[in-house]
RNA sequence: GCUCCUGUGGUGAAAUGGAUAUCACAACGGUCUUCGGAACCGUCGUUCCAGGUUCGAGUCCUGGCGGGAGCACCA
């Protein structure tokens, strides 16, 4: 459609005298001005020398006539701008393609291409505490988003099995003669003890230190341990249990959000690969050895200079992500790979896209890194170290038991409390930060996710006492929420080449307020035109389902 | 100090270089025998400052002020 009215405003442009006129082809805010609008009368002013408000005047006739039945209103407004409007024949023939529809929305212009998202990232011996949602919510619905075009998407997660975190629990745990680990809360404290010991004292900070370069040999070798010691079995087998215990706890509040990953990397595989390509870069001059460490000289393209291998021998997490892009490739070659991080990490990602972007161009002009903000507590900034955290588990239960007050079943409550969680966090551009107050942030009303989620539930709670009915006649003129649900592919479209779910947040909050304006002011059932708002209402539960899937947000039956 | 990000009603946010800057919360007032009131209708109230580019700037450029993040052996 879009391209039609192109071509009727380049024809129209052209009988005016104009040549070639960059103009744009749009759909306005607000709904009262049209379904299109072009400003191509004041892009063509200053070369036809006329004003631009003349110039739309002129378009007006010819732009009418080139599109005939299809415009039931062609008018020049504001400064300069050619408004069109459909007409009713066609909004209906969208509505109708909308209902029942289960690929509304999706596309078919990706189809043969390949990416991978890198998402969540939690870090095993860690808790997951509420700011591992921003990457996990995020993460999913730009995954979903990519999918609407056709592209096959591998989600990935990659978490830091290996390192002084590891190290501060281990210690930790072992000081308190812990010799298997039931929960992973457990290790969130001991995480914590570790790490205050760390910074208290010398001494706990030498064995730490000791212990994190012992774990890498000790995981390294894991796979043949001939010459181990029983001590080192038993590191072993605590860091296995631990890891495992941390990992089941991630997987399942992962899962409950709507995640399952198609690979999960530990730090643990890319040290090999990441530490051979990093020794093989100093020898080609890429990096370069400083106070017995291997640094990335990043200041020679105005980045951060940063260590790659630390003085002790240890990769960081630079050589790791090194590493881990050559094991993307190796396990599942993709056309584009996406990284999901704390906006924190932009300068780590900088240089370690720098250093690979000479090792390995190919792998580092495919990758993205996708920055989103942080949740912050009113109460004060997070640390797990410090374990004044809010882990997600506890969060995610809270708002549970609030939903639960409205709805006696349990799995719907826990639907409305999904809901609320994540469209908190899309409602905002992934890149902003969010101030979590968790008395207010989690509305169950308005501008949140409940509200979108009682729009659908009401409407196909309409649908369900109806039954079937002929369509019938149409009003002359389309309802707004009409005009609004044919813009949803457009809407989608962009959302997912911008990376924004916001968008889709928020067209999702206008459709539901249009819905429920429509729902308050007409009788449906039993009403005038009933069976033609009946399909009506299917077109808007479409809309409404393939948009909260789209962001991960699920669609109760009832609440 | 250097680099990057950011500044929109009392609060939290949205806005493809376009039209009267949108939405929610809060506050205040109304709708309550009809398809589900987690709803609807109304009132109030906003682009940090100074220049510039443009027919047109919240959006782009320059400078200033405020906030956030990063800056060598953490991830």
């Amino acid at each position: 459609m879009e391209e039609r009215i192109r071509q009727a405003v380049t024809g129209a442009l052209e009988e005016l005298g104009a040549g070639e006129v960059a103009f744009v082809v749009e759909w306005p805010a607000e709904l009262a001005h049209g379904d299109f609008a072009t400003n191509a009368a004041l892009v063509a002013a200053r070369e036809l020398g006329k004003s631009p408000r003349e110039i739309a005047e002129a378009l007006v006739p010819l732009v009418a006539e080139a599109l005939g039945d299809t415009a039931s209103k062609v008018e020049a407004a504001g400064p300069g701008f050619v408004n069109i409007t459909l007409a009713q024949p066609v909004i209906a023939e969208t509505i109708a393609a909308a209902a029942d529809n289960g690929t509304w929305g999706s596309r078919t212009d990706g189809i043969g291409t390949r990416v991978m998202i890198e998402y969540s990232n939690p870090n095993p011996f860690k808790e997951i505490h509420i700011g591992h949602l921003m990457s996990n919510v995020i993460g999913e619905a730009l995954s979903r988003l990519m999918e609407t075009s056709g592209a096959t998407v591998l989600r990935d997660t990659f978490g830091g099995d290996v390192g002084p975190h590891v190290a501060k629990a281990l210690w930790a745990l072992r000081r308190a003669g812990t010799t298997d680990v039931a929960n992973a809360g457990e290790i969130g404290k001991a995480y914590a003890q570790g790490s205050t010991a760390y910074e208290e004292s010398e001494a706990a900070k030498q064995e730490i230190d000791e212990l994190n370069t012992r774990i890498y040999a000790v995981v390294a070798q894991a796979e043949a341990p001939d010459g181990f010691s029983e001590d080192d079995r038993a590191l072993l087998a605590l860091w296995r249990k631990g890891r495992e215990v941390s990992m089941e706890e991630f997987l399942r509040i992962f899962k409950q959000l709507g995640t399952n990953f198609d690979y999960i990397f530990y730090d643990s595989d890319t040290t090999d690969t990441g530490l051979r390509i990093v020794r093989e870069g100093v020898a080609q001059g890429i990096f370069e050895e400083s106070d017995g460490a291997v640094i990335y000289r990043g200041e020679k393209k105005g980045l951060h200079t940063l260590v790659f291998i630390t003085s002790r021998g240890t990769p960081t997490y630079e050589t790791k992500d090194i590493g881990l892009a050559f094991l993307k490739e190796e396990r599942a070659p993709t056309d584009k790979v996406y990284i999901v991080t704390a906006v924190e990490q932009v300068g780590h990602f900088n240089v370690v896209l720098a250093a690979l972007s000479e090792i390995a161009p190919n792998l580092a002009a495919k990758t993205t890194h996708i920055p989103h903000g942080l949740l912050h507590l009113t109460t004060g900034k997070m640390a797990s170290r410090k374990g004044n955290v809010i882990t997600a588990a506890e969060l995610i239960t809270e708002v549970i038991e609030r939903a639960a007050q409205k709805n006696e079943d349990l799995l719907v409550a826990e639907q409305v409390a999904i809901g609320a969680v994540k469209y908190m966090i899309l409602r905002a551009a992934p890149g902003s930060n969010i101030v979590f107050d968790p008395e207010k942030s989690l509305s169950l009303e308005g501008d949140s996710g409940p509200y979108l989620q009682y729009a659908l539930v009401r409407a196909s709670s309409v649908l369900a006492s109806a039954g079937e009915k002929e369509v019938g006649d149409a009003p002359d003129a389309p309802y707004s929420i009409e005009r609004l649900i044919t813009r949803f592919p457009e809407v989608v479209r962009r959302a997912s080449e911008e990376c924004a779910p916001q968008q889709v947040a928020q067209y999702l909050t206008q459709l539901a307020g249009e819905w429920n304006s429509f729902y308050a002011q007409e009788r449906i059932i039993g009403g005038e035109y009933e069976g033609y708002k009946l399909r009506l209402a299917r077109a808007f539960v479409r809309t409404m389902k393939n948009g909260l899937t789209l962001l991960g947000i699920p669609t109760p039956e009832r609440m």
